[in-house]
DNA sequence: ATTATCTATAGATCTATAGATAATGC
DNA sequence: ATTATCTATAGATCTATAGATAATGC
């Protein structure tokens, strides 16, 4: 057998993202996943040189276009609570179409790891440029002044359980959840409630540039 | 060695709720815990017959109390708002303040182990109570009308994170971050914004019948 | 010739039990 | 007499490597 495109390599990635989801990363034996993929245990090194990469890689699946997304929203010229709208909704949208089950993947305690210290580092920086947004809404005077970790802890919080609602596959409506979020999220900051209508109007532009500016660097996920 | 009123005992639960907020439940062995507590692995086992149980401890120290302050948001006589404004303050309060370190109790998939669905009930019977106090605001018209299971969610993900902030140590001021919940999650829901100083004022007087309600049986751990 | 799989296994864990030892309570 | 600790260890893992085998590409 040889090269097939990185058939066997993408089914690794999914069984050992649902295993990571059900029994957690500790709790998942790369036998478990050989497993479920249906080869023996020793055949995962042929794809991945050591356990730990297998979960960086479904990080970076998440991760890399997450930032990419977060710099648009910050780049776009428009006031920040139509950015910040626009910017939950594609972020909720994306994550609960990735083909990953994602939601073990974000335990601190598997984060913490130094084998996966790339993989923080992105993260942090994405919760740095989501701070960044909503300081600059603060002194703008467009958003209420919480505390502006709060803000972004509140904000991180809502995505990985709406993740954790989704379940295991797919979500067959990700649009409705997304605008949930978004929603719950504005209503929440605005200190004019009475500009979520026009928000989301001017949000609903935005979605196509974000989208846009996330996705076109295909071969991006090494850097 | 004889009775010292379980002071070992309670060693081992602070230890272990760092060791699993750390490296996870599964990612620490009885041997890290016994490490921390000054103490030979096997001798863990003569206070807790399994590892699961030491677990399973933390985790009902957490929900038995949280379980009466919803009851007891339930059963209050006020409006909605209010009560769940006062539920979200007292409850990140309490959780806050714990002795324990609680960031790594609540992984889906730990508590899927068989050994730990009495606990994995109370958290949904939790779940059920929290949806039916945002049920009855959205129907009595104070709430938008999100749908309730996201917005159950939110809370729960708006509380796991405030935890996840808090970092190790109990928190030198729960109460501020308790009422920025509070204030996020009911600016979030108030279909009439100008009524937010209202509810606080009123939530402000329930706090203390929650607290009340939600300490006095003391030994109801084993229910 | 290259590459993905396989079998076999080293070496390092990890949970839990058995049974000895020592320290306190009565 | 009771109870918390200890040493020693069984038995079951788990990750990763070595080297053989088979299937395809050229």
């Amino acid at each position: 057998m040889t090269r097939v495109g990185g058939a066997t390599r993408d089914r690794i990635l999914v069984e050992a993202s649902r295993l990571f989801a059900e029994r957690g990363y500790h709790g998942t034996s790369t036998r478990d996943i050989a497993e479920k993929v249906g080869m023996r245990q020793p055949s995962i090194y042929s794809h991945f040189a050591t356990k730990h990469l297998i979960l960086a890689e479904l990080l970076d699946a998440d991760l890399v276009p997450a930032r990419a997304r977060i710099r648009a929203a910050l780049d776009l010229p428009a006031p920040v609570a139509a950015r910040l709208h626009a910017y939950l909704q594609v972020d909720v949208a994306a994550i609960l179409s990735l083909p990953y089950d994602v939601r073990g993947l974000y335990n601190d305690d598997v984060l913490r790891a130094p084998e996966l210290a790339e993989q923080a580092r992105r993260r942090a920086e994405i919760h740095d440029l989501t701070r960044e947004l909503i300081d600059t809404g603060i002194d703008g005077g467009e958003l209420v002044p919480f505390d502006t970790s709060f803000v972004q802890h509140a904000i991180t919080g809502l995505l990985l359980e709406v993740v954790r609602e989704r379940g295991a596959t797919p979500s067959t409506a990700p649009a409705a959840r997304a605008l949930d979020v978004a929603d719950f999220v504005l209503r929440a900051l605005l200190l004019d409630a009475k500009l979520l209508n026009d928000v989301r109007a001017r949000a609903g532009a935005l979605v196509p540039h974000i989208t846009a500016l996330a996705a076109p660097h295909p071969e991006h996920a090494g850097a």
